[in-house]
DNA sequence: AACTCGGGGCA
DNA sequence: TGCCCAGAGTT
């Protein structure tokens, strides 16, 4: 893999390519940023905005959403991915939400991802985004696009991706970090038939260790 | 570690 | 139209 040096060159060449990138999913506060990113594990950001108002709107609070069904979800969900065990999970969450921390959005690792639906990505935008704690979160653009220039070494998991990125671009970047990252996985290094060549910047430092 | 889930998006 | 996707849970 890259040496440091290059490493961070690197990645800042593609924060570089989108430096206004922001976060497509709407919301207003904690409860509506939990809720959003759980919702958001297997669509994209913009179905689960269509989804939201609506679902903000009869669900304001983890109280009320904890008094809902799974069945009385469903309406909210159907145009989503996985509604059954996104209604599921979300249910479960607002309970235990309730139950464990009076409706309050928990501001530590361990609680939040003990809870349904959330795991390891979910957790570090809450805790990055929503709580401003020091975190960073890895989705499959991020992982793909530091496994293909080698920022990580092959086989690399999302916690070795994690670290690395911390460990090479400054911490009052991560968050513009994550945004810019996931566009450029989207836009450029696509899974298949990336266009990565296309961008020459990418490849000027390539120094390993 | 591999498998499952299931509609949306893209080739 | 058919393949692949993304992230969490389950086995």
């Amino acid at each position: 893999m890259l040496n440091k040096k290059c490493a961070k060159k690197v990645l800042e060449e593609m924060i570089a390519l989108f430096p206004n990138a922001e976060p497509e999913l709407n919301f207003k506060n904690r409860y509506q940023l939990l809720v959003a990113v759980l919702l958001s594990a297997q669509t994209t950001d913009i179905a689960v905005n269509k989804v939201t108002p609506a679902l903000f709107e009869a669900y304001p609070n983890p109280a009320s959403l904890a008094k809902a069904s799974p069945e009385e979800l469903m309406p909210y969900l159907q145009t989503i991915g996985l509604y059954r065990n996104k209604a599921k999970y979300l249910h479960l969450c607002a309970n235990q939400l309730m139950e464990r921390h009076q409706g309050e959005i928990p501001s530590n690792r361990k609680d939040l991802e003990a809870l349904a639906g959330v795991g390891r990505k979910t957790t570090n935008v809450v805790l990055s985004v929503g709580f401003g704690i020091p975190a960073f979160a890895v989705d499959t653009h991020i992982h793909r696009i530091c496994l293909h220039h080698k920022i990580v070494d092959p086989g690399a998991s999302v916690r070795q991706v994690e670290n690395r990125v911390m460990e090479v671009v400054d911490k009052d970047q991560w968050i513009q970090a994550h945004q810019s990252l996931i566009l450029f996985g989207r836009r450029i290094c696509h899974p298949r038939n990336p266009e990565c060549h296309n961008y020459p910047q990418l490849f000027t430092c390539q120094e390993e260790e």
